[in-house]
DNA sequence: TGTACATCAGTGAACGCGCGTTCACTGATGTAC
DNA sequence: TGTACATCAGTGAACGCGCGTTCACTGATGTAC
């Protein structure tokens, strides 16, 4: 049966929210298009009035998964600390939902696997959330000191590869994982305290 | 036919060899058992006969991996400093060679959604890294203390977070995949500088 | 506004393909005598 | 040391299965008159 465009275009949505959602906890590899549009209440045969290939699926979810931000613009929660967003990053709740979580700590490598189109997506991603977070960084809207882009780089790399090893000890070895988790949290929020510019408080 | 017992076994490690880094190169996802003998020179057939079944194989190929480390107790090159590991690590030659390189950047992604068995042999080789790292940093063959094991997980993550961003990017966007690795080469280096213990030169 | 009909989002069977695994078979190895 | 034979590493066809994609079909939507 025919749909309306609205009920179209809000099953469209729905698809990509299932495909954003599922590719982030099982890999761009381990999620077939039956499971994502079952997951968004439809069957296989009709995803393809929406999306060309699955490849088209998978750039559009990654894009729509970097709605995710490690520093939101506006809505959610603007007055959020620095210090904050580092523990909620490194936290065993962000830890154990990854498909509603960072998309470069769970998708980056599946990324670097696949074709230039989908790097350029995390491309894109990967240096706004940058941009956002030097600007956290610099207290005012100014333009961002260089300094500030590698102190910037630096506490995204450490969130990403330590949510990334306390992922991959977690179902082994939970007191390692948190481990990793906690230790990093005080590493990083040493590091902002000890730098020249706002810290923490911003 | 029948093989000696010796080249039996060859064939063995030539399997771990080819599917340790197929693995890194491709995913665990990404590799079929019968790409891993075809490179290894033999049938997929055979491969039953030296291993239970995939799950088995992933599991040893990727304790065979974690051969690799930051800090190799012997061999390969002993005398090397910190910020020579760190420069290495942080290279476009690592970055554009993962199926030779980190069994953590390449693979900790997979491990995480893998079964609890392969979490015990990331959680084992992150461990073993973790703690020969800090090695380094304390100048003695003293007990670590607790802040040198700090800063080992520190400075593990921030390179294996980094690697995987400047894989993610690398394809689309080379200047800031270049960007990226030189940038937390540098502070990186600058923060263990900082440190109050013996530095770069161990 | 009412009616006739073209559109097209969604369905589900079917396709070709590659996967992990099994198995009957081969024939050199290595052992028992 | 020689010989007969059991062992078993490796081969390649075959299996059941799930994948991405296609396509004839359905029927509510939305438009032309």
């Amino acid at each position: 049966m025919k749909v309306s465009k609205a009920q179209a275009a809000e099953n469209r949505q729905g698809i990509l929210d299932a495909a954003s959602r599922l590719y982030r906890e099982r890999g761009l590899t381990g999620v077939g298009v039956a499971d994502i549009t079952r997951d968004a209440g439809l069957t296989h045969g009709g995803l393809y009035r929406h999306f060309a290939s699955k490849d088209a699926l998978v750039q559009e979810a990654c894009a729509r998964a970097f709605d995710w931000s490690i520093a939101p613009l506006d809505g959610a929660t603007p007055n959020t600390t620095i210090g904050e967003r580092i523990k909620s990053y490194l936290s065993p709740q962000h830890r154990d939902s990854p498909g509603t979580g960072c998309p470069a700590a769970a998708l980056a490598v599946d990324a670097a696997r696949a074709g230039s189109e989908l790097s350029e997506v995390f491309a894109q991603g990967i240096e706004r959330n940058i941009g956002r977070f030097a600007q956290l960084l610099t207290d005012s809207s100014a333009p961002i000191p260089p300094e500030d882009r590698a102190r910037a780089m630096q506490v995204l790399a450490t969130m990403v590869g330590g949510l990334v090893l306390a992922r991959a000890t977690a179902a082994a070895r939970p007191a390692l994982s948190d481990e990793i988790l906690t230790t990093l949290q005080a590493q990083l929020i040493g590091l902002l305290g000890e730098a020249p510019h706002q810290g923490l408080e911003g």
